[in-house]
DNA sequence: TATTGTTATACTCTATAACTATA
DNA sequence: TATAGTTATAGAGTATAACAATA
């Protein structure tokens, strides 16, 4: 249940230094945040000479995996909207890394695929991601990495 | 450092299925992510009734246990930009929860305070809290939770 | 000159409604 | 009727520049 509601306030702040978090460092939520803005700042400056983005960096790496995924597949499992997925798709288009196909079952549908220039750029973004990984796993040590990742996975089901 | 440049792609996708997240879920900025939504969906869940967002939560927990602290100094802990700092303040003083206080030696400077009312919320919040913790601790397990909680850390110094 | 709070502004991310063309 | 993709739009969250009052 947490202990968390018999906590007292503490007395009046003391003018011109930095206050810690307090509680607020002992709250999961805010942990994972916090946590969160700090990997996704090595994110972006580890993927600042692809100029890539984390939403469309999960859209490559799964149409690298697995491709020719309907597009309402591909937003589904990230967890984007069909509705905000496309200009994220129309963006990674019209930089020559993936392309729309028709599918000749159903002509509502397209499938997504990568590109030649989108499988060359996917290899180097992987080889960024194992180097970003790595800053984390320095960080963690593997055996936490691991724990961490079995951790954030139970979290899942809320 | 990891070993994600020599994943081969695989097979085409079959239509209609939902797949899996495949090399994603096994990066920790991506679990971290989707972590993250599914701990702050239970957080709005549990909220709900008191119509309070992450960020006005954190407010009002810091000042409740440090009044008196200064505007900047509560942005720069909670790492929210002055300029952002403003109106998200306003909004807590709007619904009588919080105010601001002249500093007598410096005249440019105010002081944040919790009202009475803001106090009695602050309440309500705490109790909540222990509520939306105690869904993520039957997660976790307590021992669960504290490992994440000191692996969470961890990641904060990149 | 530098700092505190503030306004204005823009860009990204996310969410909803409604359209089209197919099924 | 329902579904896949799309457009338009609105709301959060976050970022920078510039200003007034004060140090």
């Amino acid at each position: 249940m947490g202990r968390m509601a018999d906590i007292e306030a503490e007395g009046e702040a003391t003018a011109g230094e930095v206050p810690d978090l307090g509680q607020l460092a002992g709250l999961v939520g805010y942990a994972l945040r916090r946590a969160q803005l700090a990997v996704f700042a090595d994110f972006h400056r580890s993927f600042a000479p692809l100029e890539l983005r984390p939403a469309q960096f999960s859209v490559l790496l799964m149409l690298r995996q697995t491709p020719g995924l309907r597009q309402s597949q591909v937003a589904d499992a990230l967890a984007i909207k069909r509705t905000n997925f496309v200009s994220l798709f129309d963006g990674l288009v019209a930089r020559g890394l993936a392309r729309r196909v028709p599918v000749d079952t159903d002509r509502r549908a397209v499938s997504l695929h990568l590109t030649p220039e989108g499988e060359d750029f996917a290899a180097r973004m992987i080889a960024i991601s194992a180097e970003h990984e790595g800053h984390l796993t320095a960080r963690l040590g593997a055996d936490g990495r691991a724990q961490l990742l079995a951790l954030l996975q139970k979290l899942l089901v809320l």
